[in-house]
DNA sequence: TTGTAGGCGTTATCAC
DNA sequence: GTGATAACGCCTACAA
């Protein structure tokens, strides 16, 4: 494989000079610079970026982990980092964690071990090092982005869960349901929490009480939504709405009640958070909050090109807005 | 950051002994390798990873480019590509390509740059360099999964698109169905041609004709099977089932018909293709052939660990069984 | 079992 | 504008 060392000698040059002409084009005779291309043409040259990040003790990648792919938010997230670190010449490499930590601290190896420069979690989980970190070390290259937990000092972009899901629980009540079910996450999960006190308040703002025996627990799968709406029905209490702490279990609930010949919203009201991809095609498509997803990746990676995570101006953290997009799964319940 | 000298310094010994009692440690003495290891938590030390590869000329790691990551079949071949990984050292990165070609051959530099030794490619196009390569080149370490063209000479993994499609179209002549439609992907697409092979090869089989007009195009996405359905529906033209070419376009085909007061599948039966996650949560739940992702990723991984792409024994392809994943959105036509 | 030393392919400093 | 040359941090013959 040809190297820069080749090429200055096809060239007729040292290896600076073809270096120079590499990263800055404009400093090097046109002459010159047109020999030392036609010698890279020639050769097939790629520059050993290897070799160029050791020096440069910079590798120019920033890697995300997620705990999964297959959640559609995920995806136009990780598009918005892309947007950004595509316009600043960042490569972003995409690590999955399955919600596992050893998994995430692996990657975060990738850091240390130079081949990447920063780390953007949207994950539960915290890589390891962030514990063994004493002040006085360096700061570390760690964005945040949503799934936020107290007592972590690092840059983070997240949406107000409370106030999101107070909105949700805001749009059921204003159709006039009273008898109210919810549908919850893990509570050792800060999102999960945030979005029960967020339905709590959005209720109660409303004037509308809720009752305890009324709340189903699942894990943010759509399977755990399924299990979850059966519960809440084979309890035999009544209930005209359930809010849902996201899409996935959104859909599940709407499958089982459907599949006990009930009707969504006819019988039962459901609403989602997320909007995801397919909440649009959910039979009937899901009321949900929509996150803006995109931006949140975007401020992230900029917070991640701002890194100067010590400074005592560093944004420490932005707060996007979220939005109700009304579709068919709510509606008034039966008079 | 402490590097290999400082730890050879702090534990008396010489940096190729460091190296050694990282790469090899049973052939270095315990004693010296436990005041290595004492010296490595003390300085918290991390190898760079740039330099030893480097060094070594290889990165341990493979760039996997797929179109998308919001598609659930994605997700569960990348595990595929993990697993296997995994128990070989090697780290898995993911690149988006979001099907355009120039973020293709983006990725695909890494390669050229050294940060990466293969590419496993889940994506329709076709990194340039293919094209560039003369013969007698050294080969390119790429592999190829599920969709393919002819005419490329690399080493691929994939189902048989063809008598997988047949399967669904048999299942639904089975039924009893004899006026059924076809919603179709582009048929630019390899795999879009064969499905729509199979679909054909199985009525036929089954004794059933096709009428040409009953053939609707979408593009795989959800969106385009709804528009596909309503074209259809509006089109006057009475059938009993529908044969989706992938699980997205059926999940939108349903949505359709249900908004129009119709029923899958008293009225009109619905099958897909790939069983994506989402497909058993439908309403109702979808009818669809399961592909082996899983397996594709493993064995995908598997041929680019066995890289040897010159080699006269070198596997070119292998393909894995699908299934038929009965669920409630087919069933016999009303009498 | 351990040490010495050359080199992987760049970039960047300092001359010229 | 260009050329020598010293790093960057590690691995691996070869020698001891």
């Amino acid at each position: 494989m040809a190297n820069i060392k080749d090429i200055a000698a096809r060239a007729g040059v040292s290896i600076a000079t073809v270096s120079r002409a590499l990263r800055q084009p404009d400093i090097v005779k046109a002459k010159t610079a047109k020999k030392i291309e036609e010698a890279i043409a020639a050769l097939n040259y790629k520059p050993n970026m290897l070799a160029a990040s050791l020096r440069r003790q910079r590798a120019d990648a920033v890697i995300v982990a997620v705990p999964n792919i297959y959640n559609p938010f995920t995806s136009s997230f990780v598009q918005g980092i892309e947007n950004v670190a595509r316009d600043n010449g960042i490569k972003v490499l995409l690590g999955l964690t399955e919600g596992r930590r050893d998994l995430l601290d692996r990657h975060y190896e990738m850091i240390s071990g130079k081949q990447a420069d920063g780390l953007i979690l949207l994950d539960i989980n915290r890589p390891t090092v962030i514990e063994m970190r004493k002040p006085g070390d360096p700061p570390l290259p760690i964005v945040i982005a949503c799934e936020y937990e107290d007592g972590i000092d690092l840059p983070r972009v997240r949406i107000d869960d409370i106030e999101a899901a107070a909105t949700a629980a805001g749009h059921i009540a204003g159709l006039g349901h009273g008898k109210i079910a919810i549908i919850s996450g893990p509570t050792t999960q800060r999102m999960s929490r945030d979005r029960q006190r967020g339905f709590r308040l959005g209720l109660r703002r409303s004037g509308v009480s809720i009752d305890e025996t009324l709340i189903a627990h699942g894990d943010f799968t759509v399977e755990s939504g399924a299990h979850a709406a059966a519960r809440l029905l084979d309890s035999g209490k009544s209930f005209t709405a359930i809010l849902c702490e996201n899409d996935e279990m959104a859909v599940g609930a709407i499958h089982v009640i459907a599949s006990r010949g009930l009707r969504v919203p006819d019988d039962i009201s459901i609403i989602g958070m997320d909007n995801l991809r397919f909440a649009e095609f959910a039979n009937p498509g899901l009321t949900t909050i929509a996150l803006p997803t995109t931006a949140i990746g975007e401020q992230a990676m900029r917070l991640m090109l701002d890194f100067d995570f010590d400074a005592e101006s560093a944004t420490r953290e932005v707060i996007l807005p979220h939005e109700l997009i009304v579709r068919d799964s709510t509606a008034a319940p039966k008079a």
